[in-house]
DNA sequence: ACACACTATGTACGCGCTTACACCACCTGC
DNA sequence: GCAGGTGGTGTAAGCGCGTACATAGTGTGT
């Protein structure tokens, strides 16, 4: 292994100035920097990371924790992963794009294993972002305790630590306006997500809100599923076997997944989407625009929370003393068939907040920037025709 | 930050005997043990993962890089990602099996910014797994050079740096000896992958290998793609176009992008999958089996290449003086309907070793061990039935 | 009673790098 | 001619941890 010092020899010069022509920022002389410069070249010398971790007091490496289902079911859940696979990516450009890097964590939700790996993490990094609901409540409030955290997802208000989340409650509003306002949907059926995940909570409650806001559309009855296509299915099977004498006719799921499921078994009972019953999800992950039909859902910004998640977080690293706050991202709703529209009027139409939620540190956070600025271009400025349905 | 002397002190011990009771290898007497344990608890005392991977002269990291489409293009290639974000799953779960982490590096395909970003990735992993062709040749030797590399996918014999990769060539011959003998199929017309991709080479040559075998079929033409679904849809284009009059009864696409690409295309024009034409595709992506109609295509073990591609490194690095070695995992065909089976009929069935390739080190590997023992129960399993097409 | 083995613990150095500070040579202005 | 810059470079002290080696303490056999 070539070290500093190899280098400092070779070309006759303290290790002081190695560092320096290394980082050139200080000053040094010309003909020295090109005599390092060329030793460096020729003996291939790669800083060490760990050494200049330890020398600089700071690793330059965040944390990103991953959930991971595990064996037999994995096939079942793949797709809740997508979810995480794409705010991942937004992260590693934001880390990559200031020359940080990314050390990912697979947690499995077995806390004998799962905090003990957290922990260690903490050792490692020099601030982690998570998912909300991945690890308990009190467990994140010891390894926040270490290093600056960010939660992605979850209700704005939630915690003590920095949470970068999607307006859940706008966008599943959006939905079901555009339901019993376009498309005349009056009995609706609710397939909810997890009681824990706050995320899924607050989709239900922007339900309920535009429900009471329209007499004579009521909630036939609701389903409480695990964001799994299976847990969908699950639902749909429910759903008939309670209501299949007066069905809904629409079913609002908490996420693609359980929208996706819920359609197959409807149609395996010989229930057409959307002509008999209408299905909407909530995430836009890749294969709702490649179902049968495809999914009318809200787009969640993933790439973007994980993009804004990693520059709250190095804000936060860079100054301790700053409060957590909170930010909420706008969501676009992304009108394809499942719905009842017809495919040739597909859009997609960003969603305005319906009411400003209170925020931890009282101001109300409004879109980033890079919200409009880093949009894709296209389909998401098209503004939205007039629908037949 | 609380360190290890903070502990010492507190508990009245030296740093050397905390050190033995953090790693508990090292005989301890219980008192002392208990006694240092308690102080750790109470300080939340977390080792510095730097201090240790210097002190170590080992990282215990593992590096991986992905590829990312940037921008306008990000949308269109999104499937393209599928198949790393599984592989890196698989690689992360081997990784963290055995208390290793994992850093992700992304690159796109820029040389002025790759470059120096693998070099940095060098000085800080004690190793490095990379998908094939992510980047040139003369890179990947020079980064070869610095630390231990595994390639994932590519042909078997390429390169001096250990390989993990599916057996593309017997996976693509399985399947078109299906659309022959099960159907009757006859003028194929391949859409290829890029030309300096090897994986999507071998599968075209499995393809011509089983022509050859059966007289009165052949290749009505072929397109060579990029692997996105856009380049798939122009794949469907350019066939119509050029042949318009005459069609192929089969397309063979070199991933599943792509054939669900073509499908579109034809789709577009009138003509039926697989009434028609029928379409198959290759990986197994998890969108595929959304597809309308579901894709026939061979499942590529993307999750397994991962974590045997991670045991490989852990193995290099544990003993250099190791020869690079070659590693090919058996495929499995995935019958669906896109290759006129019907739907009922859906099967998985492994697929053979058409041949022995030539190692580098000379040894045939023979699938390992795990690729049974860690293979998912259930579909996979079931003989392969009568075929009614 | 003494040499020896064995266990429990402490001392101190090195891992490779950054950086505060010291130093030297040379220049400027009076 | 000399104080006071200024630019270029070297010296050396850590950063937090692991561990080889030293040491103290406690048996065991003769």
């Amino acid at each position: 292994m070539v070290t500093l010092y190899d280098v400092a020899r070779e070309a006759g010069v303290s290790t002081a100035t190695v560092s320096r022509v290394v980082h050139g920022q200080d000053r040094v002389s010309d003909s020295t920097r090109l005599r390092v410069m060329h030793v460096i070249e020729q003996l291939g010398y790669v800083p060490d990371g760990a050494a200049q971790s330890l020398s600089r007091r700071r690793k330059e490496i965040i944390g990103f924790v991953c959930v991971e289902s595990h064996g037999r079911q994995y096939d079942v859940e793949a797709m809740n992963l997508l979810y995480y696979d794409e705010v991942m990516r937004g992260v590693g450009a934001a880390v990559s794009d200031r020359g940080w890097s990314l050390l990912i964590t697979y947690v499995d939700g077995e806390p004998e294993r799962d905090f003990p790996r957290l922990r260690a993490l903490s050792g490692k990094v020099d601030g982690i972002i998570i998912g909300q609901s991945v690890v308990p409540a009190p467990v994140l409030a010891q390894i926040a305790d270490r290093v600056p955290v960010v939660v992605i997802g979850g209700a704005p208000a939630e915690r003590a630590v920095d949470v970068v989340t999607a307006d859940n409650r706008s966008g599943s509003a959006a939905l079901v306006t555009h339901l019993i306002e376009v498309h005349g949907r009056r009995r609706l059926f609710c397939v909810d997500g997890p009681a824990d995940v706050s995320d899924a909570r607050e989709r239900r409650t922007g339900v309920e809100r535009v429900l009471r806001a329209h007499p004579g559309t009521s909630l036939v009855g609701s389903y409480q599923g695990k964001f799994s296509v299976q847990s969908g299915v699950s639902a749909g099977e429910s759903l008939l076997e309670r209501h299949g004498d007066a069905l809904p006719d629409a079913v609002v799921a908490a996420n693609d997944q359980m929208a996706i499921g819920a359609i197959q078994a409807l149609n395996r009972a010989g229930v057409r989407t959307p002509q008999d019953v209408a299905v909407v999800g909530f995430d836009d992950i890749y294969p709702g625009g490649l179902n049968d039909p495809p999914l009318t859902t809200v787009h969640q910004p993933m790439r973007l929370l994980g993009e804004r998640a990693c520059i709250r977080l190095l804000d936060r690293i860079a100054r301790p003393e700053l409060h957590p706050r909170a930010e909420v991202l706008p969501t676009e709703l992304v009108v394809r068939s499942s719905c009842g529209c017809s495919p040739d009027s597909a859009v997609r139409q960003p969603v305005k907040r319906t009411r400003r939620s209170r925020q931890p540190d009282g101001s109300a956070t409004g879109p980033p920037q890079t919200a409009a600025r880093r949009r894709s271009p296209g389909p998401a400025d098209v503004r939205i025709p007039e629908i037949v349905s």
